[in-house]
DNA sequence: TCTTGACCCTGTAATGACTACAGGGTGGAT
DNA sequence: ATCCACCCTGTAGTCATTACAGGGTCAAGA
């Protein structure tokens, strides 16, 4: 009494486009389903979770390859989860150093900003700030 | 008495790939520069000041097209500056959503590495916690 | 003069993670 | 029979580079 799914609605059900379920199961996230008589692919809750688990991580940020990574050791159910652990560290200082890099800039521009008198783009201080040979002049 | 450039020597001054520089003229961001008899592009301080502004705003996270609008407005010295803050405005409020998501992000994955146990990967919180069906088996 | 070696040239393909077709087949309802 | 929504494959596009492969150029040293 298994449930089975036709792709779309398994994207349906997991908020993915169909391109990008027949994506995965190309770089190999998702195993090659069985097909219908007319050739769809016909898919089940085995699938429906492990589609789930993907997009879930996906959304937190992992790269398709840091789900690969986590799939592998969410089968791995007697392993100890220390390498789960590593990599979802690893991604918080990633994201971490991200948040400052992107709080830097945003400073970098609003100070250009506040120094932007509402003039002429010749005396713009913004267009200024952008030219690092201001003496010399720019082609087109 | 012009100076010139090859594009080795372009690169160096403005810390970009030999293979960028290129790439930016096949786009149209840099002008087809003269060549010399040897087939050789051959670089000004035009040329030096523009591939400038363009590797600064990229620094400060803009799009190429964005870029390319900003050196458009550049050229225009007499027009108001306004386009040029309205662009730099809306690139200030990109950057503090996504400084907004990755915090969000942060958080939650955070949480998740606050309930790992250090134990097998069978009772991993985060594992569990990346699994919207968990109820159902995992295809693999 | 010859030969290194660093530089330059073009053109194409790869990266990540999809997305968007084109051109066709299937399935169920009317 | 016909319609429409859905499915199929295969290929190419996105963004901003980067990385070759396979050649040509140029200045210096032996």
């Amino acid at each position: 009494m298994m449930r089975t799914y036709t792709i779309g609605e398994l994207g349906r059900l997991t908020e993915t486009k169909v391109e990008t379920v027949r994506y995965y199961e190309r770089v190999g996230l998702l195993p090659h389903p069985p097909r219908s008589s007319g050739n769809y692919r016909v898919y089940d809750d085995a699938h429906l979770g492990r589609l789930g688990f993907i997009r879930r991580a996906r959304e937190l940020g992992f790269s398709l390859d840091q789900v690969r990574e986590l799939l592998d050791l969410a089968g791995q159910t007697t392993r100890s989860c220390e390498e789960v652990d590593e990599i979802v560290q690893a991604h918080v200082t990633d994201i971490e150093r991200r948040i400052h890099d992107l709080q830097t800039l945003r400073q970098e521009l609003t100070q250009l900003l506040a120094q932007c008198q509402h003039g002429k783009v010749a005396e713009c201080r913004i267009i200024g700030a952008l030219q690092p040979y201001a003496d010399r002049p720019m082609a087109g």
